[in-house]
RNA sequence: CGGGAUGUAGCCUAGUGGCUAAGGCGCCUGCUUUGGGAGCAGGAGAUCGGAGGUUCGAAUCCUCUCAUCCCGACCA
């Protein structure tokens, strides 16, 4: 490929609006441009190094065995009706109505379209295991995407589907996508961790994610650096040091007007660990009081969890005002009698610190009141106490005691045993070999294209651009001249309609300079110059990126040169 | 969705009420030049994000609006 004629030009200039390194350098490189808020093209640069990283991942999907497939990006909006998800995904969801008046969705992930064709396709339990890929546009209407490829609205997934006989045969599956997932990361040179995750919108009974720690990153991990535990902040476990003492008697307290924790912690001249606080969810139908200490966070994917009704969320200004509740005056002692007497199911939930905690300030369900030396059990009650809150930094490893560590993280891959979620709401039954019929145990395995490119970038660059991993760099030489002597150009013509597609050939007039200077920037591992000092010896050099040793090549043996390193021409 | 910031040529920036909107990079033409972002000469390229207003006069002040980025919330 000639520079001159390829659609990309470096640029000096850091654009404004980047931050990240690594999205400077993919930008700067002429790599990818921002179209929208969200939505990156990607330019020939860029679309081989995400070619090359795809032809990466799908040589370990096949050795897993598995086969690839390609399905539609728009689905009927039944189809996730018919799992539950077209409401707790809505947010992700956007659709548009067809021709026939059907109501069509985006796919922001594929297991319903994947169920419905393996549905129609698999007929008996002797073609199970099965191990489904693809490599398709996802869309999912992010709020706030961010970071450049990190977080964006379309994006491609490498998404795979295995589905199994039993439970123990998805078991037997699973560590090996995990192993590859690993070698795949590893090929990527990204140093990234590995930790039990938050579900989602998945849904499904466990999860595994890989992250990248990266302050880039929008996720976070809590970890335990003695004995490794890992676990996304979301549903991360520890142990908080708790203060003892007896129950006090209860009192009622003006609280001036105080309603937020820091203006709380400064009335009663306490702690905010001394503190409650009580957060109002809603899924629609049901209204959930989830009660924390006053320091912590509930965290919506453990109360998913523990009451087993995914897609809550706090509830709204209009659902509160529908309610007549007062977010800053509600807590779970003497729920308000109209607040009963309405058509929806009210549950409180306590988080375990809070039942176990004696003496703690409540507010009340008046405004400006609250009560003092509150006990749980003695004071109030609720339906369900359990672990719903986010842990704090400073928290105690569960396992070994040593102190937690919060982390930024980009997520990079995550795996998850769904279980029969979806194979039974899509009804996908098979008789097994007693003629029981059952539903296939599912699960699902996804990396993100885009992101994965991203994380590359921020994780293997220097000062002067990016520095691919082997393989994956979008041209494996650059072929450039000094000079403008005809021999030279000979040579340098000779080359490049010999061994075309591995070159990129810088054929500018620019200084040698520009061009070592593009080079690094495009972060091309090997440069092949053609000299007119080297030549009259018969030699070209190769130049490798970082480095100022060159070394040469006859002439007539570069082409044996450039296959040993790319193991054979492109 | 809450908070903050920024919009001046393809990119980075200067200009904060007064002459024809300035510079660097990049781009085009010509000459020269090639071992880590060369030089000279010439040239093109901007309805100053948009709309409305204040003013004798607006890139500059006001109002609205659009866009992008950042922090948070939410979430793959």
């Amino acid at each position: 490929m000639r520079y001159s004629r390829l659609l990309s030009h470096t640029t000096r200039d850091y654009p404004r609006s980047v931050r990240s390194a690594g999205h400077a350098l993919l930008q700067r490189g002429g790599f990818i441009r921002p179209l929208s808020q969200g939505l990156y093209s990607f330019l020939p640069l860029g679309l081989r190094v995400v070619s090359r990283v795809t032809e990466l991942i799908r040589r370990e999907m096949l050795a897993l065995e598995g086969q690839e497939v390609l399905l539609p990006l728009v689905n009927p909006l039944e189809l996730w009706r018919s799992t539950g998800r077209a409401e707790i995904a809505a947010r992700d969801l956007v659709g548009f109505r067809d021709a026939s008046g059907r109501d069509m969705v985006l796919a922001p992930t594929h297991e319903e379209a994947m169920v419905a064709l393996v549905k129609s396709v698999v007929t008996s339990y002797r073609q199970l295991p099965v191990f489904l890929f693809q490599f398709q546009t996802k869309y999912r209407n992010e709020t706030r995407p961010r970071g450049g490829l990190l977080r964006t609205r379309e994006f491609v997934m490498n998404d795979g589907y295995s589905f199994h006989r039993s439970a123990t045969d998805l078991n037997n599956f699973y560590p090996r996508v995990f192993a590859a997932y690993e070698r795949i990361f590893d090929a990527c040179r990204i140093p990234f961790v590995t930790a039990e995750a938050a579900v989602g919108m998945m849904l499904g009974d466990r999860s595994m994610e890989f992250l990248m720690p990266s302050d880039a990153g929008d996720d976070r991990v809590i970890r335990c650096e003695k004995c490794g535990y890992a676990a996304n902040a979301e549903v991360a476990v520890g142990t908080l040091s708790r203060p003892v003492g007896d129950p006090q008697p209860l009192t009622t307290v003006p609280s001036h007007g105080a309603a937020t924790m820091g203006e709380l912690a400064a009335v009663f001249e306490c702690g905010r660990d001394a503190l409650t606080k009580t957060m109002v969810y809603s899924n629609g139908d049901e209204l959930v009081l989830a009660v924390v200490r006053g320091d912590q966070e509930v965290s919506s994917e453990k109360l998913e969890r523990a009451l087993g009704t995914p897609g809550l969320h706090f509830a709204n200004r209009e659902e509160l005002a529908f309610y007549g509740i007062d977010p800053r005056a509600v807590g779970p002692i003497d729920l308000p009698l109209d607040l009963l007497e309405l058509d929806v199911t009210v549950r409180v939930v306590v988080d375990d610190v809070v039942a176990n905690t004696p003496n703690l300030i409540v507010s009340s369900n008046e405004s400006g009141i609250h009560f003092a030396n509150v006990n749980f059990g003695r004071d109030f009650e609720s339906d369900l106490v359990h672990d719903i809150a986010r842990i704090l930094p400073g928290a105690r490893c569960a396992n070994c005691a040593s102190e937690l560590v919060e982390q930024r993280v980009v997520e990079l891959g995550n795996i998850f045993k769904l279980g029969d979620y979806y194979t039974r709401r899509l009804r996908l039954t098979l008789s097994d070999a007693k003629g029981r019929r059952f539903h296939p145990q599912m699960g699902a395995y996804g990396i993100g294209i885009g992101r994965l490119v991203a994380a590359i970038a921020e994780s293997n660059h220097d000062r002067r651009g990016l520095d691919w991993p082997p393989g994956l760099a979008p041209y494996p030489f650059l072929l450039m001249g000094i000079g403008r002597s005809p021999k030279v150009a000979g040579v340098l013509e000779a080359l490049h309609g010999e061994l075309g597609d591995a070159f990129l050939y810088d054929d500018r007039r620019e200084s040698i300079s520009t061009k070592f200077r593009d080079a690094d920037l495009m972060g091309i591992p090997m440069r092949l110059i053609v000299s007119p000092r080297t030549l009259e010896q018969g030699k070209v050099e190769l130049l490798e990126r970082g480095s100022t040793k060159v070394r040469p090549v006859s002439v007539a043996h570069v082409r044996t040169a450039v296959s040993e390193m790319t193991g054979g021409p492109k």
